[in-house]
DNA sequence: TAATAAATTTTGGGCTGTCTAACAAATTTA
DNA sequence: TAAATTTGTTAGACAGCCCAAAATTTATTA
C-alpha cells in the first residue's frame, strides 16, 4: 500500500513542487503568496493544491503553518527541475531565445518521455564535447549558407 | 470583428482537427466513430467537440449528417501536422524510438513557441545536407565514444 | 415497409484546476 | 494589547473534457 488515495497527479502539480523547491532553495520557506506569485494563481488555488499535495504525500502541509516538501516530493521536484534544464539548455543551443526556450520547456518537461529526456541529454553532452560540431550549425543557422570544410572537427 | 464567439481553443480542439484533416485525407470523410477510435475517446466527446468547432468556425457540421473542415480548421489542421512531422522527424535524427517520438511529437506540438519550430526545421534542414555531421552524433550515441576526427564534415 | 441494427446525439455527472467573495487566523503597529 | 493590516482558508461557481446511459435518427434487411 504505498499512496493514500488513487488521485491523479497532473501537470500542474508538477509545477507547484517545482516551484515551492525553487522558493525553499532560494529563501527557505514557501509561502502561499510566494506560490501564488510564482505561478500566476490567486491564493486559494495554491491552498487548494497543497491540500492535494498533501493528501499525495508530496509535501507536509498544515493550515496557515506553511508547506515543506516530502521526500518523494523533493525527488519529484528535482526530476521536474532536472527535465526543464534539460530542455532550457537543448533549445538554446539550437538558438532558441532564452524567455522562449524557458517557456517552452516549462510546457514540455510534464509530457515528455523519458528516453527522450536521455537523448537530449546525451546530444548536449555530445555538442559540448565537439565544438566545431556546434559552430557549423549555428554559422548556418545565422547566415543560411553552409559552411565549407575549412577547418577540422576535432575534439578539444 | 473576426470570430463568433470569445471560446478557447485548447489542445483538444487541435487534436480533433488533426484527426479529422487525416481521416478526410485518407478514406476522404470522417465519421464520429472514427474520429472516436483514431483519439480513444467515445463518441459523445467527439458530437461535444464537433458542436464547439463549428461554433469555432473551424469545422462545418450537421448533426446526423457529417463534418467538413472550413478553410480555418483545414489552415489549423496543416499547421499542427506539420509541427508533428517537424518534431517527429526531429527526435528520431535523435535517436529516440519511433512511437515514442510520435507519442512526444503529439504532445509537443500544441505548446510549442512557433519560434522553436522554425529553429528545429532549421536544425533538420542542416543535418539533412551535412552527412558526416549526424553520424558522428550517432557513433556517439551509439557507442558513448566521441569519434576521431578522421574523416571531414563536408557537404556532398 | 416494418422491424431491427447501427450510428449519433442528448442528458446528466465527474474530475481537475481556476476564480471571486466572504471569512478566519496571524502579524504588525500604535 | 487591541485595532488594523496582511496572509491564508473555505465556499461556491465555472470552464474544459471526458464518460455512461438513455433517447433519437439513419441505415439495413427480412
Amino acid at each position: 500500500m504505498g499512496n493514500e488515495k488513487n488521485e491523479e497527479l497532473g501537470k500542474s502539480a508538477e509545477d507547484y513542487l517545482e516551484a515551492i523547491y525553487g522558493l525553499v532553495r532560494e529563501r527557505g520557506f514557501a509561502t502561499v503568496m510566494d506560490i501564488a506569485a510564482s505561478l500566476n494563481v490567486k491564493p486559494p488555488s495554491v491552498t487548494h493544491m497543497l491540500q492535494k499535495l498533501d493528501r499525495l504525500n508530496l509535501v507536509k502541509y498544515q493550515r496557515y503553518r506553511g508547506v515543506t516538501l516530502t521526500t518523494r516530493g523533493e525527488n519529484l521536484a528535482k526530476s521536474m527541475e532536472h527535465r526543464h534544464k534539460i530542455l532550457r539548455t537543448f533549445l538554446e543551443l539550437l538558438g532558441v531565445d532564452k524567455t522562449i526556450a524557458d517557456g517552452d520547456a516549462e510546457e514540455i518537461e510534464h509530457t515528455i518521455h523519458s528516453e527522450t529526456v536521455e537523448k537530449l541529454t546525451k546530444f548536449i553532452e555530445f555538442v559540448k564535447n565537439m565544438p566545431g560540431w556546434l559552430e557549423k550549425y549555428k554559422y548556418f543557422e545565422q547566415t543560411g549558407k553552409y559552411p565549407e570544410s575549412s577547418s577540422e572537427n576535432t575534439r578539444d
